[in-house]
DNA sequence: AGGTAGTGGGCAGCGCGACTATCCAAGGAA
DNA sequence: TTCCTTGGATAGTCGCGCTGCCCACTACCT
């Protein structure tokens, strides 16, 4: 198909297609004169990889060509290019590093520790949780996190079982790759969803039976919505 | 104080505050005289919440703008109120509300109600879950997902019940707006980092007890680090 | 009283990221 | 042949998040 149709079956403009494939986000076309090029069934998979990484996911365009460079070529050792490919999801973020962030790396430490995980010292979520911690610290929800955090790195285990078994249970490599990509990012925003809907259904729950009295409409909750997380949108014209 | 040294406390760059001033995030300090105004503690928190939400939340300061106005105004109904902080903190993503959204939204619907969930219609939640859910699908993780979701269900009902207890657990109506917003962003990038170093740790065992050949290097893994959703981050100059 | 640094207020500008529009010449399809 | 499409490149646009600069004024030091 010529890039025409390609526009028609993603629903992506041209100059769009056009402009992720001169910043080689997608492949380019199997030439067959110096102006023309034919794009296939596997142009179509990548554009709509390449926009839910980018709307649903939320990385930046050049993020989403680190990730999927790295999901192109699989090195030796399936552990190690998946671990690649998900490395190159962070874009890790510059620490403050003042006396807050260093006790929260201890804790962050600590608590790999106490799970039992084994987990490399230079990845880079170690930094990035601790950063998180500093911040619900700088914000005086210092109990809050100590009451929460175990339950959440519990929660946090479980699922990365099921999670690392399914993509495990992939046929190939490339799939195995594809997979952690786009379970990492749309995992994010799919617990996201999830736990607002959740949340407002436990609100109702537990102030309902806990005190019946009026003065609390059965309306609202606590629950809210969307991946907060700033993906970038815009889409105009369509 | 003044506003060099709520700089100072804050760390923030004095044309930023004014800029944060401008824009309505953070209250005016009390005006002792035409061109000087006292500050206060209360607006060493408020800025510290405001980059919290812009920097670890991801939300941009429109967002972040819209949500603090929430926090600000209780009104009557403690539910209330913080469901409309909640809510507020969505950027509803404009639907695609295609064929595949449609499928997807009538699942989300059966998922509510198959866990029981007391949910209003138009949580927006709703519609984002059904977005992933439809990208999902787009994916061809079809199976995938019908695989994983309803642990992913289970899972969020118990950090929500969690967090709803301790939100409720607080003083005031006031600290809890703030504690919805706080833990629903943060508890975001918090899951989302403790799941890839428990990922990197599940890949590891995984791995190593299925199979003990040695193509696998146990020195990479499945996790990754970074909340992906596309954080703003800049700071320059400090 | 005079000088200097600091303040509030406001608007302009800047740098970046992600497109989008336009142009062009070389091919192709009818 | 005639018109259309394509690839390629360059320039322009838009929104966002600051950042700078200017002004009038004030607080405080000397």
């Amino acid at each position: 198909m010529r890039i025409a149709e390609l526009s028609r079956y993603t629903g992506m403009p041209v100059p769009t297609i056009k402009y992720y494939l001169r910043e080689g986000l997608v492949p380019p076309g199997e030439r067959t004169s110096p102006n023309q090029a034919q794009y296939s069934e596997e142009h179509v998979r990548r554009l709509k990889l390449v926009r839910a990484l980018i709307d649903v996911g939320g990385l930046s365009v050049a993020a989403a060509k680190t990730v999927l460079a790295n999901v192109d070529t699989p090195d030796r050792g399936i552990l190690h290019s998946l671990g690649k490919a998900q490395y190159s999801i962070t874009v890790p973020r510059e620490h403050v590093e003042d006396e807050a962030w260093a006790a929260s790396r201890r804790d962050v430490d600590e608590l790999i520790g106490r799970h039992g995980w084994q987990v490399r010292p230079r990845n880079p979520a170690r930094g990035t949780l601790a950063e998180v911690i500093a911040t619900l610290r700088r914000l005086g929800q210092e109990d809050y996190v100590a009451a929460v955090l175990d339950d959440y790195a519990a929660t946090a285990e479980r699922l990365a079982e099921t999670e690392v078994r399914e993509i495990l249970r992939r046929p190939d490599v490339d799939s195995m790759a594809e997979a952690v990509v786009i379970w990492t990012l749309l995992g994010d925003a799919l617990l996201a969803a999830l736990r607002r809907l959740a949340q407002e259904a436990a609100a109702e729950r537990l102030t309902s039976t806990d005190q019946a009295d009026g003065h609390v409409t059965g309306a609202a909750a606590t629950a809210s919505s969307g991946p907060a997380p700033a993906s970038r949108r815009r889409r105009r014209s369509g």
